[in-house]
DNA sequence: TGTAGTTGTTATTCACTGATAACTAACGAC
DNA sequence: GTCGTTAGTTATCAGTGAATAACAACTACA
């Protein structure tokens, strides 16, 4: 059934991007190495081969994430070095929302020591980087970050973004105070 | 080696409190029945007797970590009934961080339907109580909530909290910025 | 063409985990 | 005291999931 070979490289690459699904969905531990492999058309064993480990291929999934929103800022600072446009720029990752998510799942198992060291060090440079951008102030800087972590988790409990639930009351009363919340 | 026997009353609530620790160290798939019920002091299938299921002991401890967090803000506003009230006693839950973490899995694994609706009930909840105590505009509820979450995830990454890693320059950056990061 | 390296597969294992079943022991009321 | 009820156990199972081993097929190049 093997269509298509590919490079070790390649299927690596394709493999994360497969892991960047799964593993939004269903966390790290919620995920089977099985799952990715389908995802990718591939078999179980190989994605353990390539990557060692279930463990390995998760890290490779966080900085993959961690390199996609840093290049998406860097981007974005092209046409506007400021908290606004880079925050604009994050927004619009909620329609990729698993960057977001799979993040999001690396802070709550970020007590196995290899994946925390792996989320500060991914969240530390974010941090560096949008400070360099924009030059921000610390008290900016706090808001900002905030304000992100308050979207992606909008964005995993589908409050907001792509296949977000029908809203209740509460939900449109957050959101009608999110700027720009309303596009798409 | 039953030592004492409960009423299934207690023995639910104390096996909720054994969840609570459980899951928020592991995450709801990356837990064990077998974990919460050896810190209970029962036996596994015990616990599913009392529950009927993991998911169902999941859903509880969900439902018991909102329900603190509402206590712990209702007491507060009986002094200081403002954002900054609240949020003061927010950053004191960080001691007893399983609360905040249990409910971060939660978001993490709303994609599971049951677990999203109770999730989103549990938020829902929180943002219309915090509203209901303080009056809040739209703006102030969405800069408290996102500040929340980002304690929140500090906290999960050991960034923030009692157990927090030895702190990186970007950290002391950051922390130096939150209002009363310093004490304890 | 043969052979070495690379890309993959199938078969298998072994530990684990949620759940069920069947049994046992403590408690309270009469 | 004995009998129904409640609180708990041990034994066990069926499924799953990460990882290993051994093998197969394609590619490139002398």
């Amino acid at each position: 059934m093997a269509r298509t070979r590919l490079t070790a490289q390649d299927r690596h690459a394709q493999l994360v991007a497969a892991a960047l699904q799964a593993f939004a969905e269903g966390g790290y531990a919620g995920t089977t190495t099985d799952q990715v492999a389908r995802i990718a058309g591939v078999s179980q064993p190989y994605v353990i081969r390539l990557f060692g480990s279930k463990q390995e291929l998760f890290l490779a999934t966080l900085r993959y994430a961690g390199d996609r929103i840093e290049a998406t800022w860097r981007a974005a600072a092209e046409q506007d070095p400021t908290l606004h446009g880079l925050g604009h720029a994050y927004k619009q990752l909620l329609a990729e929302r698993e960057l977001l998510i799979v993040l999001l799942h690396g802070y709550g198992a970020a007590a196995e020591t290899t994946i925390g060291d792996a989320v500060r060090a991914c969240y530390g440079n974010l941090y560096t980087v949008v400070r360099e951008l924009t030059g921000a102030s610390p008290d900016e800087m706090r808001d900002f970050f905030a304000m992100g972590m308050l979207i992606t988790v909008l964005g995993a409990m589908r409050v907001l973004g792509p296949d977000a639930v029908p809203p209740q009351p509460w939900m449109t009363d957050l959101l009608g105070s999110m700027p720009h919340a309303g596009e798409k």
